[in-house]
DNA sequence: CTGTGTACTTGCAAAACGCAAGTTCTGATA
DNA sequence: TATCAGAACTTGCGTTTTGCAAGTACACAG
């Protein structure tokens, strides 16, 4: 009753949540930037409009990568955040930077953030991982 | 005047190239299955439609992630083949898999096989990197 | 020189997106 | 306690992208 899936292959099913223009845009925020609430996503860069935001915090949260942080009876301030299958799609955010500095034409400035990265991936993941993790409002 | 992007954060910008529902798993099957003609993509369990193939693929050439294999002045039998920047997109495709394993419903044959790219990542991606390269036809 | 296979193109209905304008709460202020 | 601003969505609607079916173009086999 719940098999609305193109096949079972895991890059398929991965696409099938996270596959479009926009949805990692959120979660790059919530990693990185610290974003947390409605307002704060609609205010980023690439200008994601109000109704595709709305839709993808709602599906985000019935796949389980996000999740409402302090149990809001009241909807003003309500702030998500990732939950342990959101943080672990920080291996394949880092990724797609270290291939994007190799294949892209990025700039200096990102660069030199990203041979951070490089450097040592493993404990890069573990301090973004610690931060998103101790923080359970 | 190329510049049509919302943003140049690197996320932004993969994204741009293949954040959709279908160019990773056209890319999948050139890593993972040896498909190369535009009929073998075709015959992929996801059913992609023929329109939006042709266009993948066009799109995918123009970004440099994969080119016509063997100088084809006849157009039937036309292969492609991954560049370097497409076989680039190995570790994220392989951080994918991994991703996958933890946090979605595999079947117990797809974990074996993801268990050895866990047990191994640097030898999984050299090896399968080595066949896409060795057959520049 | 006629079929057959491969690689696309085209047309059209349906779904998703982008933008602007509402609506609904909630907490603060008068 | 009435009002008002702000935050979080929802709704409407025109445009773009998809999905599906059908058609076209070109090489090669016989």
């Amino acid at each position: 009753m719940k098999q609305g899936n193109r096949s079972r292959c895991p890059i398929n099913l991965s696409l099938e949540i996270w596959g479009d223009k926009w949805t990692l845009l959120i979660i790059r925020d919530m990693m990185f930037v610290g974003k947390r609430t409605y307002g704060d996503f609609l205010k980023s860069e690439e200008g994601i409009s109000t109704n595709i935001l709305a839709d993808r915090l709602k599906m985000l949260t019935e796949k389980g990568i996000i999740e409402q942080s302090n149990s809001p009876q009241t909807r003003s301030g309500s702030a998500y955040k990732l939950t342990p299958k959101g943080i672990g799609l920080l291996p394949i955010m880092a990724e797609i930077y270290i291939w994007s500095d190799a294949h892209l034409d990025l700039s200096d400035e990102l660069r030199d953030r990203i041979q951070d990265i490089k450097d040592d991936r493993a404990s890069f993941i573990a301090a973004v991982t610690e931060t998103l993790t101790k923080d359970n409002s």
